[in-house]
Order: structure tokens, then C-alpha cells, then sequence
DNA sequence: ATTATGACCCGAT
DNA sequence: AATCGGGCCATAA
């Protein structure tokens, strides 16, 4: 498969995440075939193609933590986004994964 | 084709 | 718990 195939991948599933729930780079690495790409991942989100079909701000550090935000006022913004969405906080720039890690293979898809 | 950079992750100190 | 360093992958110049 090419790389190229490898983004457009990790758009699908970034935009497949459900409202009110966040994934890791990891993650979405991992279920775009490249575990280890967790990097590329967030270059991807970073050059999103639409920020309205992918929700680039579903999308955290694998310990919830918020890392970057290219639109609004960045992180501040992305923050507010998740609370509206419906994500529970359990710090300052930190999602509570135990409640709103989205799980990839209930959601199928 | 090579070098440099980054919205990452993990292990060690 | 916080900090430091190394590794991996894809993109841009």
C-alpha cells in the first residue's frame, strides 16, 4: 500500500470518530496499518484537507493530552470544542480516556 | 535525492 | 511525578 493510501486512511478513520469521544495519534496510527507513524499522524491532522470532515480536535496524545490545534485559538479552542462535544476533562489540556477514549471496533464503520 | 522539522510515543533517570 | 533522550514515520524545502 502506498503512503499516500496510508493518509487518506487515517483521514477516514479521524473523521469516523463519534461526537463526544477523542482518539490517540497512536491509535489512529495503529488502525491505519503504521503503529509507529503515531508522528505522521498528527502532520496529517495538522495539513487536514477539510477541518469539517475531519475532527482533527477529536484527536489527543495517548495520555489524553491535548498537543496541538492548528484553527482558533489552538488548543484553548479545541479544548472548548471536546467540552461541548461532550468529553469529560480530568485536568487542564487533559481528556479523561476512561471515559471518552472512542473505541474503533464498537464503533465499525 | 538529502536534510530538517513536527499536533508523537516510550523507556530511563 | 517530572524531565531527558532516542526512535519512527511522513511532509516540506
Amino acid at each position: 500500500m502506498q503512503t499516500s493510501s496510508f493518509r487518506q486512511k487515517v483521514y477516514s478513520i479521524a473523521s469516523s470518530i463519534p461526537k463526544g469521544k477523542v482518539a490517540t495519534y497512536g491509535q489512529l496510527a495503529r488502525l491505519a496499518g503504521n503503529p509507529r507513524a503515531s508522528r505522521a499522524v498528527g502532520m496529517f491532522m495538522r495539513t487536514n484537507p477539510d477541518l469539517k470532515i475531519v475532527s482533527c480536535h477529536r484527536v489527543v496524545g495517548s495520555n489524553g493530552k491535548l498537543t496541538g490545534y492548528s484553527a482558533g485559538e489552538g488548543l484553548v479552542t479545541k479544548k472548548k470544542i471536546l467540552i461541548l462535544e461532550g468529553v469529560k476533562f480530568s485536568g487542564h489540556d487533559r481528556v479523561d480516556l476512561s471515559s471518552s477514549l472512542w473505541n474503533p471496533s464498537k464503533s465499525t464503520n
